[in-house]
DNA sequence: TATTAGCACTCATCATCTGAGAGTGCTAAT
DNA sequence: ATTAGCACTCTCAGATGATGAGTGCTAATA
């Protein structure tokens, strides 16, 4: 049962001002603001249609109407239109970016800084997901007698340390050929690989001494390439909902908070989602029964997926967040487009 | 004008019972409950001389009475008696420090968790400042043609590092070379020394390729630097508060949460408070000013500082909260001591 | 002189009530 | 098919009054 031309304007409508306005919406009050051209009693048989099939609900009998997810739910789809970014947020996403373009987490942070700013609501950015990294190479180095460190390094140059101490001394020439061994062993393999099919012990064991200090390092080893795995949520503008009236009641605000608390419950979660523009409306998603999300996803290297999202009621600008995403994300994804040497590695500053 | 020993019971009778219940105490249901041998009568006396004095405050006529900041630091500095832990809370706290002993930064977060977990209010941990930190050693190393990594490490062991790319390609022996040279130019030297004074730029500039390169790199490692002085602050339980009723009001919640987004600001000023257990009531505090907030340093390998907190309404079990700090951070210290070799740096599992 | 009982008084809180206003839903006219 | 008219419903804000906790003062008491 498709929706006639007259009632889409007039859910338009409805979503429009209820966006802004936070109130139920009365069929008078629809009339006098956008021309429809019929009188308030027509809207209201209307909307009392509108009601019947989903699309609105009904705090209480004398009251305006509100929109369902449902509602949203084909806004979003099919009466959304694309908005064009102000030319002053054009700009602040540039700046800010191109500030710390170089400094990967940093930026990472600024985005979901912008995010928070730009749209009033909660924000979240998140490092790419790693399981597809490959190595590149492992070294171990000396620090004091019994100190060591072991550096993993991937294929995208990202870099994972840990310090260690060994219950026995080693000398320089064992750590160097513990490195190249191990390098030779694992370079080219991503780390889910690795983690999965446990350790290859057969390496190196032809010398006696080198096979200890293997023993002593793997444990490290493995830790460490599980802390490569470790994805960087940075969440932003957690207190801006506190302004919007649906957070007005102290316990929805905690239950918002409490959300995010579980950051390792988030971040799975946010892993999981589809990559490029997503969105999620009230019901739609398991917890946050009367929240909207929307998730993003910028590239790294034209390979790794990172995602940013923003977080808010139901009732949002879905036609405004979306754009500032798909620009912000565009953005990230060019400023880590590592394949020609444009780009310096260290600032100007 | 020193108070009488009668004024101190009922005063602490006042604390006692406002911080278990968050209402305003009245003279009846201390002589009922307190058995202090005297009649309300006698406690209303007292309680006006106390009013009069500033230890208590009146939300309005007819309401018991409030103690007051002065009245929490009187407490805190004279009144207060230690508290022992629970078994309970210590076998907690051992089990759950042990587990992640040797790693160190997942250690300071279970810290802020702990603390969260077993006082039910907000609370912090931060890793140790570390201008004092002297650097060890300096390594370049090749990842790609024109992408080296900048590796710094200091004496205690930490390392930083970051990935950059050169406008030219350059030689592994060129690399070596200047770890070298830059190792022997910067050890020994703290960070705030090296940040401070500049850079020195008279040292291999007699093989110019080499001079170029370090000027390619300076900049990063400069940056660099910078990163490693950086502090890192968990926060937990900041949904906590909510359950509080002196946070029932959306607007008070609301500057709470705001006080923390501000993570640079807050970092600032923890850094800044003396070591040891430190107790800041109310009006103590610039912003904050209806919180308390309990602080408390631990040490690394015996030098570095760094810090844990509570922060919470004024009305707040002080000394529970000021020997969990007290268990807590000796404790941490403890694990953190890494003058012999008994630590192996990796875990069991 | 210090303590206490007694009592009037104050004030917040809660439940109840009221009128106003917004908005609907239905019916009958257009 | 649309619209005007109107009764009806329900929320909200303000007013009222009873309740009860707790004070502050006074006069009696040990």
């Amino acid at each position: 049962m498709d929706l006639s031309e007259r009632q889409l304007q007039i859910l338009q409508a409805i979503i429009t001002d209820y966006v802004e306005n936070a109130e139920p919406v009365g069929s008078r009050s629809i009339a006098k603001k956008y021309d429809l051209g019929v009188s308030p009693a027509t809207i209201r048989n209307e909307m009392s249609d509108l009601e019947e099939m989903g699309y609105l609900t009904h705090p209480h009998t004398s009251a305006g109407r509100v929109p369902s997810d449902k509602a949203y739910r084909l806004y979003v789809n099919s009466l959304m239109k694309k908005k064009n970014l102000s030319a002053k947020d054009k700009k602040l996403i540039n700046d800010r970016l191109s500030a710390s373009r170089d400094e990967f987490d940093r930026t990472i942070r600024h985005a979901a800084e912008l995010l928070s700013e730009i749209t009033n609501l909660a924000s979240f950015a998140m490092t790419p997901a790693t399981n597809d990294e490959t190595i590149s190479f492992i070294r171990l180095m000396p620090v004091e007698e019994k100190t060591i460190i072991l550096m993993i390094v991937s294929e995208s140059g990202s870099v994972t340390n840990t310090t260690l101490r060994l219950p026995v001394p080693c000398t320089a020439e064992s750590l160097e050929l513990l490195s190249k061994n191990m390098t030779v062993n694992y370079r080219g393999r991503t780390l889910d690989d690795v983690l999965k099919n446990e350790i290859i012990e057969d390496v190196g064991s032809d010398i006696e001494a080198l096979a200890a200090l293997r023993g002593n390092v793997m444990p490290s080893f493995i830790r460490t390439l599980e802390d490569m795995l470790n994805v960087n949520l940075y969440m932003e503008g957690m207190t801006n909902i506190f302004n919007l009236p649906e957070y007005s009641s102290i316990d929805r605000a905690r239950d918002f908070m409490e959300l995010f608390a579980q950051k390792d419950w988030f971040t799975q979660k946010m892993l999981a989602r589809d990559d490029g523009v997503v969105v999620t409306i009230g019901e739609e998603n398991d917890s946050l029964k009367d929240c909207s999300l929307i998730t993003a996803s910028y590239h790294v290297d034209g390979r790794l997926v990172g995602k940013i999202g923003v977080i808010g009621p139901t009732r949002m600008k879905y036609d405004e967040v979306t754009s500032i995403m798909e620009y912000l994300t565009n953005n990230l994804s060019e400023s880590f487009r590592l394949t020609d040497g444009s780009e310096t590695g260290d600032g100007s500053g």
